[in-house]
DNA sequence: TATTGTTATACTCTATAACTATA
DNA sequence: TATAGTTATAGAGTATAACAATA
């Protein structure tokens, strides 16, 4: 149906529609553009990953946070913020949810009150380990139409996206 | 500093702190994962877009859609929220926002009353060939380290991810 | 009944600015 | 002065549910 507001159903005579071709340039060809064709495998990489671990999961972020925790002995909220490529105001409710789900503890760190190590719980380090395995399966999924050296070339080639 | 809701600092006595290495599973290694490896090229590659278009260029996704729009000859709001994968409510402000910078406009359609033709103004088919133009500079950019041969071929490697 | 566009509403993720405690 | 964490607030982008007009 019509509208309010968007639709203002300006109705244009198209007396002279111009054609696509009879001036100068190109128009936008997505299916040439390498950034789109990363979008679109970043997409679809989301969608195996939700479909395998249900609505319920950790989204991949948290789970890159938990990771990192994971391995980063005792790393702070700054830190894990700069890596993670937010600001430290946005960190604080990550890690909130992570602590509120039990999977990570903020320690005290002995020579500087202001700041806290963020540590596994037990139970953050036994869902990391499941998370591991389960990603395993989830790699191996999207990972289907690409043999061993294919998905090692990608890796390597992705890896030179972006630094210019 | 220290905190109300967030920082409970429980302060667990580290008697027993768990060892990474002592029970059954490896940690999760996000440099071993290929879903993480798209998707740090993908935000690598949008640094890329922002940093040579400014910040008040259309976004990639208002650029994808304005493209669509432009290939799409008299596409409706529907059939384009499928082809963005978002909803027909959400795709209404994205078309709003498309119209209110007079690059589109939604067209009466002659045989059915209840949607529109989507078609580019002549604005916004200006506005496409400049984006089309810089969006190969920014290809470029962040090809930077591929050679062409690398770059199809990384194209190629892309098309099969998260098809399973 | 089904489809198209719309609105109202809410949720997630992120940012900026200002603040407190500590260094 | 500088740093770590926090809060209040806001904006973008998305979703769901309910609705009117039209098919």
């Amino acid at each position: 149906m019509a509208a309010s507001r968007s639709a203002s159903r300006v109705n244009v005579a198209p007396l002279r529609r111009a054609d696509p071709a009879e001036d100068d340039g190109p128009l936008l060809d997505l299916q040439d553009s390498l950034g789109y064709a990363i979008k679109q495998a970043q997409v679809r990489a989301y969608a195996v990953f939700f479909r395998m671990l249900g609505p319920d999961t950790l989204t991949p972020a948290r789970m890159t946070a938990l990771s990192m925790i994971g391995t980063g002995k005792g790393i702070n909220q700054s830190a894990l913020a700069e890596r993670l490529g937010i600001t430290r105001a946005s960190m604080v409710k990550v890690i909130d949810s992570l602590q509120d789900l039990g999977l990570i503890l903020r320690e005290e760190v002995p020579g500087d009150r202001r700041s806290y190590a963020l540590v596994l719980t037990p139970k953050g380090r036994q869902e990391l380990k499941r998370y591991a395995r389960k990603v395993a399966e989830i790699e191996k999924a999207y990972s289907a139409r690409l043999t061993p050296a294919e998905r090692r070339q990608l890796m390597q080639l992705l890896q030179k996206v972006g630094i210019d």
